[in-house]
DNA sequence: CCGATTTACATGCATTTGCATCTATCGGTG
DNA sequence: CACCGATAGATGCAAATGCATGTAAATCGG
């Protein structure tokens, strides 16, 4: 069964990784050329993102730290901005005093669908072509299990 | 045959991409904070990387700027940097006289070659636990076929 | 062959990022 | 309770990044 790629496991590793992270720069690369993205960075937009598929609303800023690909610093910058342009809330945490929870505004709920729209709209334009519903299906699957893997621990 | 994600097959590249993206910030975030990237950022070790891997030894840094997620001034600067560091050499091209050839000097490869091994090691202990080697090679050949529809425009 | 457009790369400058560090709070232990 | 290490987040500062633009060389149209 010699695989196409290397014969060892280490190398068929690093160059899944490989290939998986030049797709990601590809496709990203088109993504943030996009007008979509002119009133925001791709950054911010995704902590708009995040936070508008968070069930409460509210979000720790350690929590959102691990979406983004941010040092926690970076991100408390990030997020400072957003307050000051409008677009999120924050308040202490309840049960913790030294958490910050963060919520969109209307605003930045306004936005976050505004950009979102547009954004979907280009991921199709680039993802649909390149594979079918199925190896679609199946690239969301083998990279949440990969994400789980890592992510949880 | 309705799938599970979404209806819609806008939808389904939407999912698709935001896993994918996931997955490789929960990746990356993790071999970026190894000790294998003390000396080096990663966008530096793609750069001598992707010289390494380069048959001829020689590459226009136009052509670098399309494996990168870094503007051009940015990898023009970077390029400084590591001339600076004395990893990497500069030539004009020989047939452009606008353009420059970099090629890796001996420190640089063999800076490459020492990170790129610990490197290697760190992407096959996040990997191999995580997806057997079948699903690996599934992952490669999608993401493959991603970057081709999408950076073959 | 000449002028206009495009391409390749560099550079000034403002913004963003990360590292190290600081403050404040939380949790566990004696 | 008082202490100590760990955690959440903010901040000073140097470095990296991107945008707009500059320069020079290639390419195109007539």
């Amino acid at each position: 069964m010699a695989s196409q790629p290397g014969g060892s496991p280490v190398r068929l590793a690093a160059e899944t990784w490989e290939s998986l992270f030049r797709a990601q720069v590809a496709v990203m690369r088109r993504l943030q050329s996009g007008p979509a993205f002119k009133a925001l960075a791709v950054n911010e937009y995704d902590v708009l993102f995040t936070l508008s598929r968070c069930p409460s609303g509210w979000l720790r800023l350690n929590e959102l730290n691990d979406n983004v690909l941010l040092s926690q610093s970076s991100l408390s910058r990030l997020v400072e901005r957003l307050e000051k342009r409008g677009l999120v809330e924050r308040m202490p945490a309840p049960q913790d005093g030294r958490g910050v929870l963060l919520k969109l505004t209307d605003a930045g709920r306004d936005l976050q669908k505004q950009i979102g729209r547009e954004h979907v709209r280009d991921i199709s334009a680039l993802i649909t072509p390149a594979l079918t519903a199925s190896e679609q299906r199946e690239l969301l699957r083998l990279t949440e299990k990969l994400r789980g893997s890592v992510s949880g621990h």
